[in-house]
DNA sequence: CGGCACACGTGAATC
DNA sequence: TGATTCACGTGTGCC
């Protein structure tokens, strides 16, 4: 509330940040009056940007970016560290279940429940539909549809039909329900906004 | 600007009210009456509180730790993404029967179980495909294709047309290459020998 | 104008 | 002790 020594050096504090920018420089040090230098000043300067560097690699490599906001970053790594850890559990899973099922008795009950859950499942899939640009005409969407026979197959068709150009996709299915990760570029050629396109994924969702 | 102190506040508070600076906008008056000033303060301790948690969270997915440090906190979620990455990638080479070198230091075991693999160059896509009784008329099958555009649907298609019952299919593209993984039930009612469902899918994949 | 998000400088705590 | 990390309250833009 108040500035203690300091007293907002009104000359020397040239202080010019656009917005999430920098600041340029604060003069501490002169004239003759008292100093109101801190001692760890510089050191606090230091941490602050290097965690914020920190926090800027970890945006850069999360692909599903909701918010540039400090809190919604970290947000958005937890859930795709979440969703990398599962499909790291699932591709091993196939790779190690490739053989007989021998092993996966106890510590994976995962094969008992693919084979006899099939389509017995109740539906408590929540349906989820995440689009999020990367650069120009690429997004990111992710999936989240309850599993019905033949409904990926129409879903494909659907989406190829609207012009979707989808590259390194990556379908699993879990409990149920559907999980679509992609990347999708050139929708018509040009760029619709985020929540058009959202809102034409959920209307083929809806029809398949 | 300030020193603070929670409690110590209301003490210093007074006596540093009369300092008088300048400041251009706003200014949080009413100084004649004891009580303290700013308005979004508790805004912003929500905000830091729920910056502090997200971190905590994140911090408890990270298996390595190197310290509590925020900084590092993220410096380690940022090599974990990364490290889950390679591994994911690394899992999926390895399902399409892509020798990669292995220059990994993972932890991870790695079985190198891969089956029959009848494969012969590696230059191009290895078309691939591997059939292996479960139980009954349940089996495994992974197919590695070259990625042509349509061509999965088809494939999909094709399959559906033929009676195979996929469930819980895993579909992934990598390198020019899809990998198709699922088990299949019910040929036809009734259970055909694994080399004879073999040559059918080759059948099927040589027309799509 | 108010909510929100941020960078800032500072005192205290830890090693 | 000094170096380093943290929480705090505030000023200040941006919707």
């Amino acid at each position: 509330m108040e500035f203690i020594g300091s007293a907002l050096d009104e000359l020397y504090l040239t202080q010019q940040r656009n917005y999430r920018g920098r600041i340029s420089r604060t003069r501490q040090y002169n004239d003759d009056s008292k100093e109101y230098k801190s001692k760890n000043l510089d050191a606090e300067r230091r941490r602050r940007q290097k965690l914020s560097d920190r926090l800027l690699t970890l945006r850069s490599l999360v692909p599903i970016i909701t918010n540039m906001n400090k809190a919604t970053i970290i947000e958005d790594a937890i859930t795709y560290i979440q969703e990398l850890q599962s499909t790291v559990k699932v591709l091993s899973d196939q790779l190690l279940g490739m053989d007989v099922s021998i092993e996966e008795e106890k510590n994976k009950k995962q094969s008992d429940e693919e084979v006899s859950a099939e389509e017995t499942k109740q539906s408590d899939i929540k349906e989820d539909v995440v689009v999020s640009g990367i650069d120009g005409d690429k997004f990111w969407v992710k999936i989240v549809i309850e599993k019905r026979r033949g409904r990926f197959t129409r879903l494909l068709e659907a989406m190829a039909s609207y012009g979707f150009n989808l590259s390194d996709p990556s379908v699993t299915t879990s409990n149920g329900a559907f999980l679509v990760t992609s990347q999708v570029e050139g929708i018509y050629g040009d760029s619709l906004p985020i929540h058009q396109i959202r809102e034409l994924l959920l209307g083929i969702i809806r029809e398949t």
